[in-house]
Order: C-alpha cells, then structure tokens, then sequence
DNA sequence: GATGAATGAGGGTTCATTCAT
DNA sequence: TATGAATGAACCCTCATTCAT
C-alpha cells in the first residue's frame, strides 16, 4: 500500500484459509499495491498526461496489461492512488483536534504530524497531485474534498469553536477560515516542486512561525 | 497583450506614417495577443499537455501555422504567456512596499491589489499555470522565481524590517517567511478551482481576516 | 528476410517446444520480414524523404505503430534495409575472390554474380538507394564503406596483386582503382532507374564486353 | 547563370533600349540567376525533398514569393537548373568528338574536359542531383536523356565507328556501350558524396588508368 | 490470471504555396 | 513587381487500450 501505509498483506494470512486460493489472493494484493506505488511514482515526476503505463508496469514489475486488470483505466488509476493514500490519515488527524489538551498544543502537534506524516511522506506527493492535477479531475476533487477536507475541517472547526467559547483565541477567523491555518502547509509543499533550488525552505520552522502567529509565542519544542 | 493589459494599437495611429506596414504590424501584434489570450484560455481548460494548438488557433481565428510564426513551439508559447501577463504586475507590487504610508495601510492595498487584479483577471489562471504545471517546467519556475517571487519578495522583507525596526510589528518571522503572508492568496487560487462549488470562498474576506491577524484588527476599508 | 533470403520459419519447428511462444516469435519475425519488404518497396519507389510509413504498414499488412516495435525510427528502419540485405551478400563475394581459380574464371562469376544476385534482386534497389540517399545519410554511407565496400575492395585487391604477380595482368591500375571493375555494375543501376525506357541496357553484355577489355577476350559462359 | 555560366545580363545592355525597362529586365534576370544558384547550393546539400524553399530565398537575397514569379513552383525550379546548366555544356563535348585528331588525344581531352569542366564545377553537383533525384522524376531523366545524354553518346558512336574503320581500336565494344567510357566519371561523382572522407580518390588518375585501358598507355600529359 | 504485441487515433510541427499589400 | 505573413495539408511518432495466447 504505497510506503506511508501499513499492513500489507496480513488479511489472508491471519485466517487459516486454503493456502492456494490465499497466496494467490495475497499476490494479487501486492501486485495492486506494486503498481500503485509505482504510478504514484511516475505520476509524481511527469503529472497526469505525461505519465505512461509502460513506466509504471515495468517499475511494478509486471506487464501492462496487468495494470487493466486492477484499474479500469488510467484515470481510475489516478484517483485510487489517492483514495487509498489519504483516507487512512483523515481518522489521525480527527483523533488530534478531539483529544483533551490545549490549543496551543494541539497546532504543535498538528506541525509535527504535517512535517513527519506528511511532508515527509509520498502523502505529500499526493497533495500536490491534487493540487496540479485537480483542476482536470472533478471527481477527484469531490472524492478529496468529501472524504478528507470536510471531515478535516469540521472537526478542526468544532474544536476552534470550542477554543472561542473558552477564551483560548478572541476571534473566529479560524472558524470562518480554517484554510489560514493549512496555508503554510501548501505553500510549503507548492514551494518544494517549483522553487527549493533557488530558496530552500525550512518547512517545520515555517509553520512553528505561523502557529506562533495564530496562537501565541511558544518555546521550540 | 491578453486582457489584462492595456492601450492596444494606439502607438502607430500616433505618428504619420504609411498606413501599409503600420497596420500589417498592428495586426500582426492583434493576432500574436489573439493567440496569446486562446492559449491562456485552453492551457488553463485542460493543462499544458492535454491543451491542442489546433484549439488555440481556432479559438484565435487563425490557422495552426500562424502560431508558429509567433511562437518557437507550444513551451514557448506557453512560457511567454506568463512572461507577459506576470511581469507588468511586479512593478505595481514593489511601488505599494516603496510608498510611504503605514504598514497596515500596505496590507489593505495588497488584498485589495490582489482581489482586483490578481484574483478579478487572467493572472489567477497564470499563478494556477505555475503551480500546476510548473513542476514540469524548471525554466518557467525559474523564470517566475527569479522576475517575480524574488523582486516581490525582496521589497517585501525591506519594507518588513523597517516595520520591525519602527515598532509596527513586534517579531521577524514575516522577515524570515514572507510566504506566510501569500500563503492564503496561493490557497485562494488554489481552492477556487477545486473546491468552489462545494464550498465557495470569499477570497476578499479570507485575506483580510489573515491581515487581521497578522498586523492587527482594524475596520473594513 | 526481405525477398533475398531463405529459411522462412523452420527453425523453431525443428525443435519441440511450447507451440504458444515459438509461432508468436515466428510470427513477429515473419512480420519484422514484412515491413522491411515493405519499407524497401516505398522507399525505393518515393526515396527516403518522400516515402510514408503509413503506406509501408499498409503494404506490410501491420498498423503504423507495429513498425516501431521493430524499428526505432523512420532512419533504423531505412539502415535495417541495407544492413539486412547486403551484409549476407559480402561474405559471397569475397569466397570468390580467395577461390584458387584463374582470375578470368573470377571475372565472369562476378558478372554472373551480380546480374543474378544483385540486378536481380531487391539489392539493385540497396545500391541505388545508397547511391541516391547516401549523400544525406553519412552513417549509412559509413556502414555501407565499412562492412561492404572496404572489404569488397580489400579481398580484390588482394587477388589482383597475385595476378599481377603471376602475369595474369600486365598492370597495377585495378590494384589503385578497383572501382573501375565495379564501375559499370553501378552505371547499369542508374541506368536502369533512368533510361531504361529510352535506351533499355543488356546489362549482362555490358558487364562482360568490359572484363573482355580489362582481363581480354573469352568465349560466352 | 549560376557558376559554371558566362555572360551574365549582357544581352539587354548591348543593345541600346529604353533605360528603365532594360534596367527592369536585368534586374529580374539577375534575380533568376540567383535563384537558380541558390537553389542548386540547397538541392546539393540536402536533396530535393528536404531543400526549403525559404533557405534559397534567404541564399538569394528574395523574397518566397519572388520565387514563384520565376518558376510554377519547386519541381520546375529544380529542372530547370538542371537544364539551365547541362545544356550550354553539350556542344563542348560534341565539338572534341568531330575535331579531327587521334583517338587517344580525344580520351586525354575528354579526362582533361571531365576533371575540369565537371568535376570542377557546379556540373559535378548536377549531375549527382540527376543521378539521386532522378528516379522521382521522369521529366527530369528525359530531358538530360534526350538534350544530353543521347547527344552525346550519338557524337561518340560515331567517332567510336570511325575509329574501329581505321583500325584506331579493335573491337566494337565501345560503339555497342559508350557507357563504359563514362563510367569511371560517374563512379567518381557517386564516390566523391559517399566515400571521399574514409578513402579519398584522385579522379584524374583514375580516369587516365581507366582511358589507358580502354585505348592503350600513354605517357601523362 | 498474466502477458506484451498490436493497434490506430491523435497532435505537434514543417513547409510549399497563396495572396493582400 | 516584390514581399512575407498566413495558410493548412501532410506526416512522424507516441501511447492508452485491447486481446490472442
């Protein structure tokens, strides 16, 4: 399941099942997982249209044909590659903003997880896949929208109404605007594709500043 | 020069001359704009690969070969309908930063400046062009780095330290990150073309709660 | 291969094998043999530049991208032609050549030679076509000087040395110049694509009236 | 007239007419004269198929257009270079064969004629062109036929017949293929294209060695 | 299921030819 | 007459998709 996923093919093994049927169904499993790791490579260096098949079924190690037989299409393709990647993150992110502990502690850990789970992650290749790709794929940006920014965002807003109503922040742009806090992260992940060869960026210290910013000086972790 | 640019063949009806080769070269630049302005538009519909010079020109009303007499290929074309679109623009960004009134004062006019003529024209599909396709371009990243992001950001980071110096904000991380300041602008674009018709944004009220929050409440202009 | 060569598709007849895997690689070489065919047809026909791969997938039978899993490009396949067809024809001639027969015997096998394996086959077509379009194709031209002639040239030298000092001949001039044996070969080519309609040339005569003045007179074969 | 041509415009001045047209007519045969040049330095350098008429304008200091005023289009440009330069060249020859001198003076001549007169000259690129591009274009093969080729083949038989009457040479093999005699020249054209950088070739020698075959040694002039 | 040879539509680019100026 | 901008047909090559083995 791509590198920033976990158990791989464990299902079938944990039941005692015909062994036949269930490597053969564990071989099927890794072969999907192969190539969508290895589209996601080639999405991620070319884009969308510049992308081949023939890449991505050599890198996979299996012919293109096999491709057809796991994803209806190339586009199918695509939109898995997120589907499976980012659906498995939302629930850590909903798990941070319903926690009990200070605002000001849940940003800190918010910048943490963005640097190590995400800008250190082919998550953030996804993201900016998204973000070049989306603008030809409604769909995807439907399924992003309704499977993670929405949930993303409500639970980020519940959280920050919360903080209005104790008096941890004194306005409600962030629940107006939940965007301002995920700002930095894009831009950060836009930056890195287009301009850290002139002007590298230090991501975890960009963000720590604009949390210090939303919420208050803090000490460096 | 697209439609964000003015004063269109006024520069040869100003001096007498003979009314043959002015108007051939009037035309000539009336269709090289033609062409670019029907290449922002497909560029910006279907992205640089998946965009047909055959489209461009009939959207133009010219033939295919006409574009080639005015552009070297379709990554010339490309690049130079950011060129023209992008450069005109960074002079009015350095004067706002060079004008002597306070620093929030700055802070309105470039949301305004960005609602009006980033956001209200063909320069937000430039600025989603970079983004999305500027990965696969180095030399169109560069070329923004280096004519617009640099000079913008420049003048920025001075008129920023001077404000730390006279008090006007009380820490440097603007200085240091001045993307923080962009970051929602970027988003804006950003999301306008994925998520607008899930959850439609108000781009002027988003960056003016930002500014808010970064130099300080103040009532709306 | 191409009209010149023999053993059509016994090789993997001969042995037992899968049947799947041997008739699919005799197959792909039977259509390898068919767009050479195919491709020496047009190009001959049209000349290099004016020759259409569509018309040479038509003619072969395959679709146009089929000729590209074969060939890299239009300029592999038109080498391929030439490097296919004449290579097996070298070792021939210079058998000839080191055959411990009189020089005069040699003479009109080579006459016999090329009025049937060359004027007779599609290699009169190689021969014009690397006179015709060598002059644009260096590398072509090299091949053809490096793996034809210089070793055409290198084994008649040779046995004319011997006859020189034998006293089979009375002077060097063929050791210096062993183009004028060939010359008239070359001539009959052109000619054949030029005049043949005004002035039709008995090829074979030609070729023997000119060993009778280079190696004197001899009844017919 | 291209190079290898004299009397340039004479024509017009010597006579005494009206300035201005005079002058007109000039001026446009100079134009043609270029044109022909020009086009002749990109048919040699490239082929027919590939030479742009856009280059011949550049080379000939015109315009595209002008071209057309001057020839139908491409392929008529093309032959008439070839008639424009071949045909001033024929008499010469005829003339060496009618004169009343020994045969073997006429074959040193001829050589003398060849290195100097053709392969010296724009001549020897003409003749490559008829040789590579012919086969596309009949009209083209029967007029050098018929203005060149069978003109002087015809001058030559008939002093070759004289020659066998007097005893001159002893067999008639020469009458029956005058092609063997110009052979050698024509392999030299071919050669000097193909081969000349891997293994140069002193034409006049070998067209003397070629002659002294043909009609007996004879010390070098 | 797995393969990869085969397909053929599609598009960028070139360039001979035309024609308004 | 001369120009050269404009045209658009033509063609090489790519690559997503199919399907016989």
């Amino acid at each position: 399941m791509l590198k920033a996923n976990r158990k791989p093919k464990a299902a079938s093994a944990r039941r005692g099942r015909r062994p036949g049927s269930g490597a053969r169904a564990e071989k099927a499993a890794a072969r999907r997982e192969a190539i969508l790791a290895a589209a996601l490579d080639e999405f991620s260096a070319r884009g969308f249209a510049a992308a081949r098949l023939d890449d991505m079924a050599k890198r996979a190690g299996v012919a293109k044909g096999t491709i057809y037989l796991h994803f209806r299409d190339k586009e199918a393709l695509f939109q898995e590659i997120v589907r499976s990647l980012m659906g498995p993150f939302v629930g850590t992110l909903e798990g941070v903003f319903k926690a009990d502990i200070p605002l000001r502690t849940i940003a800190d850990q918010v910048v943490e997880l963005f640097v190590r789970e995400v800008f250190g992650t082919r998550r953030k290749d996804i993201i900016r896949l998204i973000i070049t790709e989306g603008p030809r794929f409604p769909k995807l940006a439907e399924f992003y929208y309704r499977e993670v920014l929405s949930r993303v965002f409500s639970g980020a807003r519940e959280r920050l109404r919360r903080a209005v109503d104790r008096g941890e922040i004194s306005h409600d742009s962030l629940v107006r605007f939940p965007q301002l806090i995920a700002a930095p992260g894009m831009v950060a992940i836009i930056w890195s594709g287009l301009f850290d060869r002139f002007e590298p960026l230090d991501v975890r210290e960009l963000l720590r500043a604009h949390m210090n910013i939303l919420f208050g000086e803090r000490k460096t972790a």
